[in-house]
DNA sequence: AATGAATGAGTATTCATTCAT
DNA sequence: TATGAATGAATACTCATTCAT
């Protein structure tokens, strides 16, 4: 292999630089943070830094999309039940809390980079177009999953399941953003409630209403 | 007094500088803003632009706070309607979408801004207690407008209404984070939309379910 | 007169602006203090300070000269004692030691003005040549005084005046330079000392040598 | 190593930095060298300029003290005479007039540099603690070798060495003063002579005070 | 491939000086 | 004259990026 063995091969460098760029952030601030700094942290020479990415912005853009790719294992991992389709919509929505709860810590230093990032006409084009499909994606994902409920009759049918999908990754972002300077009230569990209390709106599924938490209770 | 009647007076200034940073940061992003474009497309010297704000960090954290206390212009605006509880509610609820579709546009400079301006331990304390303490009082604010409406039999007593105005807060949030770089996807009536299905939630009001446009037909 | 009664006559605030200068440097140094502190400390606007003093460095160059007159008035008082030649010599150097006695507080900002004064050709020359006559002229004093003594006997005829009139005021300059960074070992009464060693050289006056303090104890 | 061949050493490149400021400094005075033109001048970049010096104040300060190792310098290769120890004073009272010889056309750039550097406390602190030692140590080595040339019974056995050590550096300090501004009558042999006027003071030596130059003659 | 010394473009900020009132 | 707001030139320093070894 194209690895020095005793360095770890290429892809845990990569990884232990994407580390050290984070932690890197959390001390100075995504604009503070020095390349020296990160390749020190990564016990790697700054010239190896720049061989696993072109420049602070590529280093930043990458830690932007890797965050959005965990999440991505984590809604995969949730979705991976089996059952009838309203479980499988409901693991859906416990992979997306289980977002919030692995990000919110993060939040911080993702909005930075990004505002860092966006600054940069070649990386904003770069990094609206990953959100862009990224957000399209999983919105889609979540429609069918309606939609297979619709189907089994647990939900109206004549409702908008894609107007729904968009609430609910509306709802997950709008408690990402919260999470970042609030992490008192932006938690996992209200994130569930307002998926709830929204869901509820597709009614005729009282069962399912009455799972809903904090909205319960005046 | 303190200001040159050619000039205008400070508060002319001061919006002018404001106004300038915004246009120079559209074209520059926010990191690539240089202090001496914003003088000069504001007419003042730097001089006066530092006896404005104190630093580049001071000036960008002031972007974003005027941006929220437009926000709340637009929102105080379209809550001063008469009317019963429910028509209350509704006119602050547009009143949220009349803020989507007002900050839209600028989305992606406030949030890079603030990317910049939080990577600074003094300016980050600085907008993160303004942004709690900002969507802390808008909660607030739904929240007794819901429960007036509870009150007056429009929603079942029993629900949260605290929670369903977290929710709506963070749909508000939600669209405009997607504004930034999906504008196709987020706008005021998808927003509207989610607010209803979200307060249908909120029933047995079937005739505010009737009016959730977007959601109720597939 | 055209002086503002109520702001004092332009020679008191001449010197209030000059006090003023001293003491923020003594805060600040002379590299870092700021005009508008000196005017807000002499209570004149910044336009009246420019009235007086042409800019930053002839400030500074003044308040350097306003010290060796203040020196020369001291001088000039011990010097106006009646009496035989070497009771009048020994006024003199009364006078010098006084001068350093009283200048010795002064001396860190003195040569830090005289350091960035220094460093402007039009402003070096002028300080260089006052420096030049007012050191030719201290000596010329000094030898006069030492030729009195010598004609009435109290010294070697055949003694050179001049070079021992250089000595006692190289002593004052080397004093006063010492007192900058030393304070505990550059003391009027150590000055007086090597005054008396150096007039020792002098000789045959062997009463005078007997008041050489210091010098005279291992 | 740490330096590359064809550029020279570290120590090399230590040093033309440092002539470089000494050159910089005489054509624009110490307030107006940039650090461009310092580095340009040493045929370094600037960043290579800041890896030996953390900032000008630093360089400078750096100047004044390899200004006062040169002098060291000069004063030990000038007492490394054998003989008694009149004689070895002698050889210290040379190395003396030495350093005015070598030191007196720097003088003005060295005042300047002190006049700057002295205004930033923390440099101030450094500077005058050097200073301190430095004229502490220099009088010790003068006031053992009177002291060695007393109990040789050369001098007065009761005579205080240490004021008369403190009487030659005050001499030599004067004239490198004078000489700043003053070159004429600031010279090395005029300082011979002045010392030579002080040490008659510690007679009996008849025939040390014949070799007083300049004060014999009127 | 790895290293880390060298490079030098780039800019926020200050503050002496001016001048309209 | 007095004021003090406005001006804008001037520069130390940083740090992403390169490249000789």
């Amino acid at each position: 292999m194209a690895s020095t063995p005793q360095d770890g091969s290429d892809a845990v460098k990569r990884s232990r630089i994407l580390e050290a760029a984070l932690e890197v952030c959390e001390r100075s601030g995504v604009e503070g943070a020095r390349m020296d700094e990160v390749a020190a942290l990564a016990r790697v020479s700054k010239g190896t830094l720049y061989r696993f990415f072109d420049s602070k912005h590529d280093l930043f853009l990458a830690t932007i999309i890797d965050s959005y790719e965990e999440s991505l294992r984590i809604i995969d991992t949730a979705t991976a039940v089996e059952g009838d389709p309203l479980r499988r919509l409901e693991g859906l929505l416990d992979g997306l809390t289980g977002v919030l709860a692995a990000l919110a810590p993060r939040m911080g230093v993702h909005y930075q980079a990004w505002g860092v990032v966006a600054g940069h006409p070649q990386f904003q084009e770069r990094l609206y177009g990953f959100l862009c499909r990224f957000h399209a994606q999983r919105g889609e994902e979540i429609r069918d999953a309606i939609r297979d409920v619709q189907r089994a009759g647990g939900f109206r049918a004549d409702a908008d399941a894609a107007a729904f999908a968009e609430g609910i990754m509306a709802l997950l972002s709008g408690f990402l953003y919260r999470a970042t300077f609030d992490r008192e009230r932006a938690t996992p569990e209200g994130l569930r409630a307002a998926f709830d209390a929204l869901l509820r709106g597709l009614g005729p599924d009282a069962a399912h209403a009455g799972a809903a938490g904090g909205y319960g209770h005046g």
